[in-house]
DNA sequence: AAACGTATCAACCGCTGGGGT
DNA sequence: TACCCCAGCGGTTGATACGTT
């Protein structure tokens, strides 16, 4: 029953990747690109499985990806997409060049959803959580005869709204939340988000270009990329990568 | 200094949807 | 139309770094 292992896993290696194991997948990738993730660590002699590989290149290795903590622009346009997109995280990594889905999935649920909680709104439905409280108790009332797991089942159908395509791109075409939010929703987010800029929580003179900071891969020059391949000690510290900005333009 | 608790994030797992046959 | 394969996605886990007692 069941799908069929995306490969055989028996001989596989599983768990951190080794600096030796990032060098040939970077140098396999630059040199022949990506035709096929299955035949990719065949092909680079590496003993992982092709999803791993390209994990692995997609979240770490591609050249293009922005390093150094999220700022609070970043963080900012993260919930204010969020509120908009629900956990589509590569919809929202998609609005931030050299940000990946896993990176903004892992800063949501380890410090957003906090912050928000710390503000008063919830971080799913980006209400404020009293009013929630109280629009569910009310709730409650009038429905006792429904198990809270179905309440549970009915949040969660509005907030993942998983992939009703043809809904979220009407939604989106209309410049409405596709993920349930009404005006309120938004404009309490905004509220909040005011009253931080306002208390000086957030820099206002923060440098916009570090929100959106780096071309495409691309347009990285070769040399560059082949030189940083060579470098040992690149490998062992992404600050090769600092001044990628200068080098690209 | 050691033990414990908490936070962070890289990596994995399983599901979904698209494309090919 | 049905099936298969694959890339991509989001949820979850586990290792480790960090902070506190």
């Amino acid at each position: 029953m069941g799908r069929q292992p995306c490969c055989d896993k028996r001989g596989l290696k599983r768990g951190p990747w080794t600096i030796e194991e990032d060098h040939k997948l970077m140098n396999f990738i630059l040199n022949n690109g990506i035709q096929c993730w299955r035949l990719v660590p065949k092909l680079a002699g590496l003993p992982r499985c092709g999803k791993s590989c390209r994990l692995r290149w997609i979240n770490y290795l591609r050249p293009d990806l922005k390093r150094g903590a999220i700022t609070e622009a970043e963080e900012e346009m993260i919930i204010r997409l969020h509120a908009r997109f629900g956990n589509r995280w590569s919809k929202i990594a998609s609005h931030f060049p050299g940000r990946t889905d896993n990176e903004i999935k892992n800063h949501w649920n380890t410090r957003i959803k906090k912050k928000l909680k710390v503000l008063g709104l919830d971080p799913v439905t980006h209400n404020p959580i009293e009013q929630h409280e109280n629009c569910k108790a009310k709730h409650e009332g009038i429905q006792q005869s429904s198990s809270s797991r179905e309440q549970e089942d009915n949040l969660e159908l509005n907030s993942h709204d998983n992939s009703s395509s043809k809904d979220n791109q009407m939604s989106e075409r209309e410049g409405k939340s596709s993920f349930g939010l009404d005006e309120t929703n938004l404009s309490s987010i905004n509220q909040v988000w005011e009253s931080l800029e306002a208390g000086s929580m957030l820099k206002p003179e923060a440098d916009p270009s570090n929100v959106f900071p780096v071309g495409i891969d691309e347009d990285l020059p070769a040399d560059f990329l082949q030189q940083w391949i060579d470098s040992p000690s690149h490998m062992l510290s992404w600050d090769g990568f600092n001044n990628l900005e200068e080098i690209l333009l």
